[in-house]
DNA sequence: AAACAAACCTGTGCGC
DNA sequence: TGCGCACAGGTTTGTT
């Protein structure tokens, strides 16, 4: 579900709503949420702490704690995050929530039908032994910016199709299966073609459209698709989904040049949507 | 190096 | 209406 534009518009949410707040209690009601420590771990590592920061690195997001330590919530396929009130009824696969306090006091849900997400706190000085993906993890785009001619580095040389590599978070971090298909439909690179293949003006259109997208999304507060699992901690939908280009819309005639129907493929055992004659 | 499959889970939508 | 299967925004691991 959420890619960087989601996993952006939640920690915006909680840049907003989080800081200087200080948990007075923590429930765990699924290990799995936590199962990279424990949830002694989580308990212990945010009972009493105060929120002084946010910040995200690909799809990891990332909460400052004023232990020093640090909060990664990982929303895989499922995760949401929700701010609500004291005692509001719970949806389905609420595993933890924290008590915040404040004037009014909130709660802090996370939300997972499909447990794939994940919490846990980590203490930044030996992030490469206790969350060493986050250390492995590929330039993000909009974080820490991406100049054409580093894209044009990362690609040489890499054989693989250019779809796959924009999904490699060791590569570029942050491009999920939606944004991958419409950067590439903006760009007007087929899915298929190698990475090293590229032309020059290729890199530049493809350089030019990873940030466009990304920027667009996050202004729209990312994609909420029909089954609107993705919302941000408010509850609130995204709009992007209107902007989709490609993303779901097999069969339906291609919006940009209006005399093809966008194909659907697999790559890397990805749906893969794209124009054939807009996309070469 | 790169492509593919399977694994982790639950929910939904579709064909029959 | 009910059943079974395919498939879903992610990532890791193992196999060709």
């Amino acid at each position: 579900m959420p890619e960087l534009p989601e996993v952006e518009t939640v920690r915006r949410g909680l840049d907003q709503h989080l800081i200087g707040r200080q948990v007075e209690r923590v429930e765990v009601g699924r290990l799995r949420t936590v199962r990279r420590t424990s949830a002694a771990a989580l308990i212990d590592g945010l009972s009493g702490v105060t929120f002084t920061g946010t910040s995200r690195r690909g799809k990891y997001l990332l909460v400052y704690l004023d232990s020093g330590d640090q909060l990664m919530i990982h929303l895989r396929m499922s995760g949401r995050v929700l701010l609500s009130e004291p005692g509001a009824v719970r949806p389905p696969h609420t595993h933890v929530v924290l008590h915040l306090s404040g004037e009014p006091a909130k709660e802090l849900w996370f939300v997972d039908p499909r447990t794939f997400g994940e919490m846990v706190v980590f203490d930044p000085d030996n992030v490469a032994v206790e969350l060493p993906e986050l250390s492995k993890l590929g330039i993000d785009p909009i974080t820490d910016g991406i100049s054409r001619a580093r894209l044009a580095a990362l690609l040489a040389g890499r054989g693989r199709q250019i779809k796959a590599l924009l999904l490699d978070q060791h590569v570029i971090a942050g491009i999920g299966n939606i944004y991958a298909d419409e950067i590439l439909h903006r760009s007007r690179i087929s899915p298929f073609r190698p990475g090293s293949s590229l032309t020059r003006p290729e890199i530049t259109r493809l350089h030019a459209a990873i940030l466009s997208i990304l920027t667009e999304a996050i202004e729209a507060g990312g994609s909420t698709l029909s089954d609107t699992q993705y919302v941000d901690v408010m509850g609130d939908g995204g709009s992007f989904q209107l902007d989709h280009r490609v993303y779901d819309r097999a069969g339906q005639r291609c919006a940009t040049c209006a005399k093809a129907d966008i194909v659907r493929s697999m790559i890397g055992g990805r749906s893969t949507s794209y124009c054939p004659r807009c996309q070469q």
